[in-house]
Parts: structure tokens; C-alpha cells; sequence
DNA sequence: TTTACAAATTGTCACAATGACCATTATGAT
DNA sequence: ATCATAATGGTCATTGTGACAATTTGTAAA
């Protein structure tokens, strides 16, 4: 978030401009989103995306990371940039351009460890957000329509899923996203005929009915899907 | 572009924060960009985008269209955000963000009045252009790529064709966009069925062999589909 | 041990979309 | 009239799609 503080970095950041992370996992078929409660400056007490300032000797992609890192203690997730949000008044005390980035990851992979201007970090509902801070449920909102667009072209779950899952899980993180819900012999059809998966030759274990395959994405093809795209129309 | 010049306007702008336009057209079925030879400040004498700093009080879209005018004289231009541009040095003299946006539209419908920072304004073949001051020749990389994608999923021409045109030159858009050839009953075919154009019940005029007919679109369904997007694969 | 259930998986079928072509038509120029 | 050049129309085999019905498999209750 745009959380200017009083104590005096200055020389070291762009305070015009900051990062506000989004980042999304799909739990119980739900998508969710994470949130951070602040304890210091402006948005004292308020819940907000995972934003910061961008230092002055770093690139925004790793203010991005480094920010991500301090509010959650999270390493190794991969952000992508969305767009960035510049209205004149976005910001209550003064002129801050933000750089909207996002992931989509497992929520069980990660341990939360709330630290620098946050005191906690939820994840929530995407539908039954609070009130965020600033724009940021206009960024959400911006953000869950462009992945409904994007999950259609491009390949998405290799974040969102476990490294072997089964059909249905994968139908679901699409159900979830596109909120639609989808035929499943159709589903698996598609997908199955994408080269997408490769058969772990394994079955789900401790289901109490019929125990489905497992898959895993075929990080080649999977690859070669994002760059050049491809139709899911569904 | 990101030249800081040394007039001091300094508590009117964002000295880190600036805006860049890449402004394609196409002309004799190649996909052309316009450059500006700038005069002043870091960039004197070279060529880059239609770029310059945001304003204190105006929105990083309003910025945008503020310098596209400034450097063109071209007051009606819409223009989309494509994404910020961030590495710690792709700005020589200190440390500067930018916000690329792009436009596609008609070469021959603009009268260029180059004014500001620039000294000349020209369309350049994307495929042949001179080197670009600081990252400009990634950011229209970057561009021609996500274009390559875009026009797949998203109706486009409405801005880079005259109100009536006919199919060939629609389908040239697509063939200078994607670099590609593409058969042409196939391609009448196709976009035909998805009743994005309107006949408009008259002929080519003034070509020395049988005049096709001409098209235009119809916004209702253009709207639509830019909304819901569809699929394009040729 | 049978039965009921839940979900996975397989299969079918009519229909639409696609790619690769070939064929026909219209029009100005020679 | 004939030619050159594109526009426009059509064929056809193949593949993809949507809507389902049918079958299989594993758990758990009767």
C-alpha cells in the first residue's frame, strides 16, 4: 500500500511511487485474496493490499518482492505485473502512482509471517472483501476481470495446484476464476487433449468414493502454451 | 520520452515518473510507429517515443494524452496503457519509472505539428527502426508482442481503417500485426460469421479490377467483443 | 455380503468450425 | 475480345464442441 510513514527514508525511496501486490489462491473452490492489516501511517488500522514504496536503487519487479517479502515473510513467489494506477487522488495525502502486481498461488504453501507496516495477513473471500484502503478494491476488481480474460488464452493452475492434482481440481481453480461452472466429461476432453497433463499413473488417495487420476503439468508444453496462447473457450 | 530538461519545473512534476506513447498505424500494409527527434535535454538529437514527465496534478492517462499532444499537436488519440517500465538503469541520469501507453490508428488522418520537447515527428517501419533512446526499443518489443497476442482474443481495426474498408484490407491489418499470410476465403469466412461488420451495400472505387465491397463495423458487436473477447487463430 | 451412493471415466451423436483448396465472376487495361 | 487481377463462392475431409447417457470403481451403510 501507499503507507507513508513518518520516519524519514527518504533520499532512499520514490515517494511518488509504490507497489501494491495482489495475491490470489483458490481455497475450497472459493478464490481468495490476501490481505494485510496495517499498524502504522495512513492506513493504520485498515486492511489493504500488500503495498510499499519503490527504493530509489531497486526495480520495480524487486520492490514488488521485496515488499511481499517483508508484509509475509514470503520468498520465493513469482509476481507478475498488471498495470498501474495513477489517478490524481488515489492516494489521500499526496501524489502516489501505485504498480499493481500479482500471484497466484497455494495458500496452504505458505507461511504468513506478518512483518514491517503490517500486524496481520488474511486471506479472504474475493467476494466478501472489507473495505480496502485507497483504490485497492477498484485494483481487485480490475484484476479478477483481466484474469477472466487472460485464463482463456494462456494456461493458468501450475501455482494454483498442488505438483499432482486430479481433473477435477484443475476444473475447479477454472470454475473458480471464471465463475461458471463447467461439464466435466467436456472439461477433461479439452484439457486432456491439450497435451497439457502428463498421467502421474497414481490415484488420489482417501476419497470415500472413486479415486481419480493424478496429474501433472507438463512444464515443456506448459511453457510453450503461455508464450503463444491458445483457445479455451469453454 | 524521460528528458529531464533543466528548466526547473520541478515542484509541478514527478521527476521520477514519466510517460512514454508508442503510436502505431499502418501504411502500405507494414506496421509503422511514429518517433520523435527530440531537441532538448538528455536525448537531444535522438529518437524515441512520444514521451515526457507526469504532472503533479494530473492522472498518468491524462499525462499521456497531454504529451502526445504537446509533441504531435494530435489531440484525439485514444490511448491504452500497455505497462511500466522500471529497471533501476534505464534512465542514464537518475532514477526514472515510465508508464507506456499505445494507440493504433490511421497515419494519414493526423497532421503532425511537432511542438515541445520534440523537433521532428515520424512514422518509422516497426521492423526498421533506428535505435531508440533508453529502453524504447524494448518497450515497442514488448508491444508488438503483446499485440501479437491481444489481436487474437480482441476485435481490432476499428482505429487503423478508414469507416469504410473492405475485407483484404482488414485482413492486411491482421497480416501486418501477426507477420504473418493468411488465406483469404478462409479469412472472409471466418470473420463474416461473427457478424462484427455491416455491408455497407457499396464497391471499391477506382481500382483496375472487380471492386469488392465495402465494410464497416458494427460498434454494438465490436464493444461486445472487445469486452468478452472470442478467438482468432488463423 | 449385499446394496446404495458418489464420483470418475468412457462413449455417442449431431453439428459447427477449420484448413486447404479449386472454381467462378467482375472489371479495367491492352 | 482477351488478359490480368482480385473478389467472391464452393467443396470436402477432418477436427472440435456441447449435451448427454452409460459404465466403472471405490466407500460405507444395511
Amino acid at each position: 500500500m501507499d503507507n507513508k510513514s513518518n520516519e524519514s527514508s527518504k533520499p532512499h525511496v520514490i515517494d511518488s511511487l509504490s507497489v501494491d501486490n495482489v495475491v490470489l489462491g483458490i481455497e475450497n473452490g472459493r478464490l481468495m485474496v490476501l490481505a494485510a492489516k496495517y499498524n502504522t501511517g495512513l492506513a493504520q488500522g485498515q486492511w489493504g493490499l500488500l503495498g510499499g514504496w519503490v527504493s530509489y536503487d531497486e526495480s520495480i519487479d524487486d520492490a514488488a518482492k521485496r515488499i511481499l517479502k517483508m508484509i509475509t515473510g514470503v520468498d520465493d513467489m513469482y509476481l507478475e505485473q498488471f498495470r498501474a494506477f495513477g489517478e490524481v487522488k488515489r492516494y489521500p495525502a499526496e501524489r502516489v502512482v501505485t504498480i499493481a502486481y500479482y500471484a497466484l498461488v497455494r495458500p496452504d504453501l505458505y507461511k504468513m509471517m506478518p512483518g514491517g507496516t503490517a500486524s496481520h495477513v488474511e486471506w479472504r473471500d474475493v467476494h466478501k472483501l472489507p473495505n480496502l484502503i485507497y483504490d485497492h478494491g477498484d485494483i481487485v476488481k480490475a484484476l479478477l476481470s483481466h484474469l477472466k480474460n487472460k485464463v482463456r488464452h494462456e494456461p493458468i493452475g501450475f501455482n494454483l495446484l498442488p505438483e499432482k492434482f486430479t481433473l477435477l481440481q484443475l476444473q475447479e481453480v477454472y470454475e473458480a476464476i471464471l465463475d461458471v461452472k463447467l461439464d466435466k466429461p467436456n472439461f477433461r476432453r479439452k484439457i486432456l487433449k491439450m497435451n497439457l497433463l502428463i498421467d502421474c499413473e497414481e490415484k488420489q488417495q482417501g476419497v470415500m468414493h472413486r479415486a481419480a487420476s493424478l496429474y501433472r503439468f507438463d512444464m515443456v508444453v506448459y511453457q510453450k502454451l503461455c508464450e503463444h496462447g491458445f483457445n479455451f473457450e469453454f
